[in-house]
DNA sequence: TCAAAAGTGTTTCGTATACACCCATGT
DNA sequence: ACATGGGTGTATACGAAACACTTTTGA
């Protein structure tokens, strides 16, 4: 079969919004560009889509090359397509946002690309639309947090309820009441009670819970409102 | 400058998933194709994106060539980017879903491509990942419908509340009950009556009403739960 | 007068919210 | 003993859902 001659071909990139939380502050993942254009400027990490990869395969090589993990919660974000988004030549970026657990995240890897975790309220001017594109996945991050347990994923495997609440109350800019919070994270069914205690935040400790996996996934798509029993329809 | 040399352009298109409710059905327009590859096969409208333009302005463009209609709520689904999802030669594709009332659509113009709208329960087999793009857009629709009053975008200026409902009920494939559903309608301050009465369905004839166009814009981004109040987070 | 669709109210129940005190422990 | 953060319970209000009858009018 013949190609379709008269189109043009246009270069294809995707860009990887990372989140991460230490515990206290939510942070995402910015580098310091190491080549032109724009070199020394800060910019989420990115890359071309190649020939034999899928967007979302290139978003997954991206992130393993930048932070060494694998298999993580990837999503698209939106397409940026504007034609003069990238000075050097039309680029269409498909963006993508990622959770991750922070403490993963291998440094030594971080001085090749000059990675490094910056607080979500302390964003310094990016390079093209970056900024534009970290608003989206916040925007989204919110909206996707607000119905669906998500959130989980930027945390460790053994976390505590004022970890999970810190994290909430990042996200949404917030302060939670703590009791009517806590009923209803344990209403989800999602939380399983370790016996062990995390003391480092405190004299008495707080407990430990990890996260009911079956549940998780059979929880993940549920939601509320508009329509009488969403949940039993949008499957 | 000079351009990223060592890259790979690929073609990129948009794909246009256009919603159409006839007051009984929730259809697509679809066409067949009068071109190769795949002729004479369904598939839903699209075209390349264009040197001198965006993606969703391409997607405008598709959908005015097609409906010969302007200025209509249009967003992305997804892209679609697996490597062989065109045999002809790789595609990435952007996923758009346009709601459109279906009688201002010109049917002059479907001759053209032979456009037809095909009800959304029986939609044929479509060219390469067509079926899945309107799978995605599908739940996209009834995702954002439960949380967003978006379902307006499909009737016509003047609307009954029968109407309405009915158009929930397809979308959700399911019965809602007419009291309870029509005081959350109006609960939402976003209807307008009228004095005017459409008899063509019944003896006693329903009330005509019409978007209050004021609230439809503040109240486009309401909606409940997870967090106390996220309509004031997510703005 | 009857059939067919439009329109309207009430009760019940569950969940969201507001709110304040006790517990455990390291210093 | 006390300061610090962790953990728990109750009362109220609001919204969701279940449910059935009356109205209008063309045939």
């Amino acid at each position: 079969m013949r190609k379709y001659s008269k189109q043009t071909r246009i270069l294809v990139a995707v860009d990887c919004i990372i989140f991460g939380f230490d515990g206290e502050r939510l942070k995402v993942l910015l580098i310091k560009r190491g080549f032109e254009p724009e070199k020394d400027k800060w910019s989420v990490m990115g890359g071309f889509v190649q020939p034999d990869e899928s967007p979302s395969e290139a978003a997954s090589r991206v992130l393993k090359v930048l932070t060494g993990l694998e298999n993580i919660y990837m999503e698209q974000t939106e397409v940026f397509g504007n034609i003069d988004r990238d000075p050097i030549e039309r680029t269409i970026s498909i963006g993508y946002y990622a959770f991750i657990e922070i403490n993963k995240y291998k440094t030594q890897i971080t001085d090749l690309y000059h990675a490094e975790w910056i607080d979500i309220k302390e964003i310094p001017q990016l390079i093209f639309d970056h900024n534009h594109m970290i608003d989206v996945a916040l925007k989204k991050l919110r909206y996707k947090a607000a119905l669906h347990p998500i959130l989980f994923e930027l945390l460790p495997e053994k976390f505590t309820v004022p970890q999970i609440q810190a994290l909430y109350e990042q996200v949404y800019g917030s302060e939670l009441d703590k009791r009517n919070f806590s009923r209803k994270l344990f209403s989800t069914g999602l939380l399983v009670k370790l016996q062990e205690k995390d003391k480092s935040s405190s004299k008495k400790g707080a407990f430990f819970y990890k996260l009911n996996q079956d549940s998780y996934k059979d929880n993940f798509e549920k939601f509320l409102n508009f329509i009488p029993n969403p949940q039993a329809l949008l499957s």
